[in-house]
DNA sequence: CGATCTATGGGATAGCATGGGAAAATATGG
DNA sequence: CCATATTTTCCCATGCTATCCCATAGATCG
């Protein structure tokens, strides 16, 4: 699972440390690499490891092939998703246009999200936490959210 | 699995390095290349490795083969499909009628969709993909997309 | 307080994409 | 059946980029 959140360094050559952990997360993968695209609507990257993209594939198998839909969805999934293999000390190399489409600027994070995580520009980052944090005391008094994290499971 | 998107120069003899990763994807087929056909309807190419192809016959197998319907698709797919060999340096050299059918013109772009990727002209692949990404908001807000991707697989 | 792992920087190297020439195969006309 | 024209395949050369490799420094852990 992808946990945690930080902050790492891009070089001048475009080559970012992969957090140990996340390196750890794909160790068992048959070809151990991130799959990551940049999301579709949002300014950050989508990542996670094979089975992140093996699971949208799936998904999107559901729909017959000339569906607009999934037309639409493969063209900004797996068109747009890249495998990025480690380095022998565990960075990865991120393509110029997915630097641009996140408006990554030498400080990223890297955010776990469980079955996947994002890649964020620090500076962003630190605006979107905020936000969050300030609307948090309403979040957790909403009734519906009290209810879903509510009591202990079964 | 075929992903990402690429750009490649389509020289004076037809010939196109295919994207090294798909290369790869294929490295392991018997008779390793790409089996290509235009598509019936739209203006571009459908490609993939064996699989793809052993994977349409088995479709139309299901079918009786007196029926029409098995014989159309048969001409409009394994008909039309041909077998592309790499030279040495990893380049396929398209038909003059499959150049013709996609509209390519110089610049084209290998776009990958798990199963199969597609090979279209530049020009017409940058329209595509613009009008994609203005539909993505809309496209995401979609309930029966969020019902698609949304929960986790079991 | 040494050993190990992680993060980061930078030079050297190998692979990729592309262009063009030479040789081989194929087609066309007599 | 041969001669010529055309197409296709093979081979080599080049610039560029990504990858490999080494070095350093800090952090962590017994």
């Amino acid at each position: 699972m992808f946990l945690s959140t930080s902050e790492h360094t891009l070089d001048s050559k475009n080559r970012v440390s992969a957090p140990a952990a996340y390196r750890a997360e794909v160790a068992g993968d048959p070809h151990q690499g991130l799959y990551v695209f940049p999301h579709p609507t949002e300014g950050f990257l989508e990542g996670g490891g094979e089975a992140l993209i093996a699971s949208y594939k799936r998904k999107l198998a559901r729909l017959p092939v000339f569906d607009p839909r999934r037309r639409q969805l493969e063209l900004l999934i797996l068109g747009a998703a890249r495998r990025l293999d480690f380095d022998a000390t565990g960075r990865i190399t991120l393509p110029k246009d997915f630097i641009e489409r996140a408006g990554l600027n030498g400080r990223v994070v890297f955010v776990g999200r469980g079955e996947r995580f994002e890649i964020w520009d620090a500076g962003a980052f630190d605006t979107a936490l905020e936000e969050a944090r300030a609307g948090a005391r309403a979040l957790l008094e909403d009734p519906a959210v009290l209810d879903l994290l509510g009591g202990d499971e079964e």
